[in-house]
DNA sequence: GGTGAATAGTTTAACAGTTTAACTAATATT
DNA sequence: AATATTAGTTAAACTGTTAAACTATTCACC
C-alpha cells in the first residue's frame, strides 16, 4: 500500500471511531432504564450472556481491576438487581446473576437499544452492512491476538 | 431485508463493537504517555485540531456538562499543559490552547497511536479496510444526523 | 499431612470524571 | 435601564478507577 493512503486511512480511522462511540454512547444512554450508568448497563448484559460470571471474569472482559468490579456489583446488588452465590466446591468463588428485577430491567433496555440500532442498521443495504460488520469482527479478531500477545511479553 | 437477517446482525453489530471499543481503549491507553488519563488525552487531541476551542465546545463535542470540562481543564492547566486567554472583545469567553509541552506530549503519543492503527490497517486488504471506514464514515454522519433531531425535538 | 504459594474476592484511600444546582460576570434583548 | 441569556466556575454528591493491604480458601509438593 502507498504511504500516504496509509496515512490518510489512518487519519480517517482514528477521527471516525472517536466520533461513533461518543455518538454512539451517547444515544445508548438515552435508551437506558431508571438511572442505571452504561457502566452497570454493559455488566448487566455480559452477567446475563455468561453462564457462570464471576467477578473475576468481568475484569478480565472489562479490562480493569477486580476492586473496580467489586464496587460496581455491591452498588447493583444494593439495589437488588444482582445476586451472588458462593460455589459450594471452591469457597473463594462467587457467582454472579441477575435477579428477576434485573432481568426485567435489562429485557427493556435492550428492546429499545435493538429498536435504535435498527433503525440505524436499516439505513444501509445488506452487502454492505454486511460486509462492514464481517471487516469489524476480523478487527476485533486482530484486537485480541494483540491483546494476548501483550499478556505473554 | 429479511427479519432474521437483520435481528442476526443487530446483535453481532452491538458485541462487535462492544468488543473493538475495550480493546481498542486498553490498547490506547498503553501508548499515552506520562499519566495521562484517555479522556485527557482526547481533550488535549481536541483542543489541538480545533481553531479556537472553548469549554463550552468541549462540552459539547464530548456530550457532558460544562463543569465537567471545568475539572479536566482546571487538572491539565495545573500541570502547565494548557493556556486560557479570555477573549478581548467577548470577556466571558476562554479559549484553550496546549502549552509547548501540552504539544509535546501529544506529539509523542499521536506518533505511537499512529504506529499502532498502521500495525492493524496494513493486515487488510486496502478495498477492504477502505470500504470499511467509508461505511464507518457513513454510520457516523447518520448518528450526526440523529443527534440534532433528538436537539430540535 | 503440613507449609508456603497462588487464587478469588473485599476493603480502604486517593483520585478522575460526572451531574445538578447555585453562583459570577459579561453580553444581548426589549 | 431592567431583564434575560450566555460562558464559565464552584460545591456537593456520586460513580468508576487504581494500588496496596487484607481475608479466606485452595493448590502444590516435599
Amino acid at each position: 500500500m502507498d504511504k500516504k493512503i496509509i496515512q490518510e486511512l489512518i487519519d480517517r480511522y482514528v477521527s471516525v471511531s472517536f466520533d461513533v462511540n461518543k455518538k454512539a454512547e451517547s444515544l445508548i444512554k438515552g435508551q437506558i432504564e431508571e438511572d442505571l450508568t452504561i457502566d452497570q448497563h454493559y455488566i448487566i448484559k455480559y452477567i446475563q450472556n455468561s453462564k457462570e460470571c464471576t467477578s473475576s471474569e468481568l475484569a478480565e472482559a472489562f479490562d480493569v481491576n477486580k476492586s473496580a468490579i467489586t464496587a460496581i456489583i455491591n452498588r447493583l446488588a444494593d439495589r437488588g438487581l444482582i445476586e451472588r452465590t458462593r460455589d459450594e466446591n471452591d469457597r473463594r468463588v462467587v457467582y454472579l446473576t441477575l435477579s428477576d428485577k434485573g432481568k426485567q430491567l435489562l429485557q427493556k433496555t435492550h428492546e429499545k437499544v435493538h429498536l435504535l440500532v435498527e433503525s440505524i442498521i436499516t439505513q444501509f443495504d445488506e452487502t454492505e452492512i454486511t460486509n462492514f460488520i464481517n471487516t469489524y469482527e476480523k478487527l476485533a479478531l486482530i484486537l485480541t491476538n494483540m491483546k494476548m500477545e501483550e499478556m505473554g511479553e
